[in-house]
DNA sequence: AGAAACCATCGCTTGGGGCGATAGATGCTC
DNA sequence: GAGCATCTATCGCCCCAAGCGATGGTTTCT
């Protein structure tokens, strides 16, 4: 034995304690009383501290004792912790979570998601990392992150797993002061080209030389999503957007939509995808994640299901 | 035995996590490497979960042997808390610790002494009751309170043991527009008693009709020693405040001092104790907090040092 | 190849936890 | 007040899990 007083010790003292009687609490733990006796003249002897005082017929906490059984409970309290994460544990659950995520994800459901997942499982530790489009996929395939959460695989190595979240919709803005601002028609690839459009990129070499959406050879790249959109306000370039980061803007008429030939009525949609390398797929908390990460499971917060009556007119 | 995991279990599988190996972990524990095989051998199927990666030549936690090893530091350090806590207890230390304090006790120095002591004493929990004259003695009669802090006792029973702390000097004051605060000449007693005194008063029977300080048949009787300073400067009425509840009044012109000529020199003082009954003196926590009550031990706080120096022309 | 660690497994011993019995004390009931 | 029920303390006894030492297999370093 390493050390005098067992967790048994606490226990016993615990229901002693409850019980009001040495012998009830022998009872609730279905050891006889003699042991409960022994036991707790044993702990009052390893601690130094009388727990109780014997003088009347039934055995009544002292001020000492009061004090040390709010510590008890503490204790076996906190090993309760440790079993019950065990359990979790030993079902499969992992036992923390890295999850990657593109900036142009939804931000609602995703903060949505993760606030219920931290109720779920507030045993489970949940790091989250944003990053911009190829910049996903990196933490992904090293195994950092458990999975990752992007748009079009500019590239799908066979060794990936990818599974359908949710599409979001895309628009092609600009300030109202820009010059394409004033073309009410369909703007023709050949006029794009002449302006200058602010595109996302990232730091990876993951993405390097696939471009998505772009139409001009005078880009200015941004890693910065937030950059982006100030960049578009200030009237320094055109691009493309996520709807929900710039409803407000196209609503108040700080930034306008632009209607482009290439893409008809301009539907354009990136579909979504959680990915995830096919030989250590998502444990239970992962998975669970993952299903509430997808548009059908929003959360039951107003501005959520405000937010998909939006996307689907 | 009530339970498969055992604190020895965790502190076997805590050292051999720090170290790095079974056999070292062994060695710090004096224990056999065997002992930690079969211990960590038995935890793991206790909790149903694989705690190291025995494949290379020195075992390598797991993630969930990660987690759960942060979850049995928990566990062992709650019980180290729970054995520092005995210690104490054993060492004579008081499980709690109730104190009443009088109203005109000097606040900053009552502040400095408590957060000093909160720092010495963490895990002795400390309530504090604030009253007023003898209603700070009851508490102490029937045992609630450990000692109390009060002026002169009106009526000192046997039975009860008291300790100078430090002196609080008292003035008389006024409204700058009661008729009293333009006499600049002692005021006689005659006079006094033509004016509505303010006096503090409180709900305990041991104080009745036991008057400190009353000069006046015509009085208030206030139970709150802000409401009588607000009577006060309303000019509702004269009486005596400690000075140090009544400085910035004086010093902005707000309240003026009366100069009765019955307290020569202003020089009104009264002494306060700290009492206790005879049969229960305080325990160590208690003696340290009476102890840093006193004047001469003040705390370093700036605060208290400029009110000693005040009080100490 | 050999030495030196490391870990798993197997008997063996032993100390403490648990049981039952007993005795003394206290409170309740008739 | 006698009898009964229930409480705690203590004793002797049993037994299992904790601990030990020895053995064997494996990896790493020289």
């Amino acid at each position: 034995m390493l050390d005098g007083v067992s967790l048994d010790h606490l226990r016993i003292f615990i229901a002693a304690a409850d019980e009001g009687s040495f012998s009830a609490g022998g009872r609730r733990l279905r050891r006889t009383q003699s042991v409960v006796s022994q036991t707790l003249a044993n702990l009052e002897a390893q601690l130094g501290v009388k727990l109780f005082d014997r003088s009347s017929r039934s055995p009544v906490l002292t001020r000492q004792g009061l004090a040390l059984l709010a510590e008890a409970r503490a204790v076996v309290s906190r090993m309760d912790v440790l079993k019950a994460r065990a359990k979790g544990l030993s079902d499969g659950l992992e036992p923390d979570l890295s999850v990657v995520v593109d900036v142009v994800f939804p931000l609602d459901q995703l903060t949505g998601a993760v606030a219920a997942f931290q109720e779920k499982f507030p045993a489970t530790p949940l790091t989250l990392y944003v990053e911009a489009l190829g910049a996903v996929l990196q933490p992904v395939m090293t195994g950092r992150c458990a999975f990752g959460v992007m748009g079009s695989l500019p590239t799908a190595p066979g060794q990936l797993t990818r599974e359908r979240l949710l599409s979001v919709r895309w628009a092609f803005v600009a300030s109202p002061t820009h010059p394409l601002a004033s073309l009410k028609a369909p703007i023709p690839a050949g006029v794009l080209a002449q302006h200058r459009q602010l595109v996302l990129t990232d730091r990876s070499e993951l993405s390097q030389g696939k471009d998505f959406g772009v139409f001009s050879s005078n880009t200015w790249r941004l890693a910065d999503l937030g950059a982006k959109h100030a960049f578009l306000r200030a009237g320094l370039g055109w691009g493309g957007m996520p709807t929900g980061v710039v409803e407000t803007d196209l609503a108040n008429g700080s930034l306008v939509r632009l209607d482009l030939e290439e893409v008809p009525d301009a539907n354009l949609v990136m579909a979504m995808f959680a990915v995830f390398r096919t030989d250590t797929p998502p444990g239970p908390a992962g998975r669970w994640l993952i299903e509430h990460l997808k548009s059908g499971s929003a959360t039951p917060a107003r501005t959520a299901k405000a937010k998909r009556a939006r996307f689907q007119p």
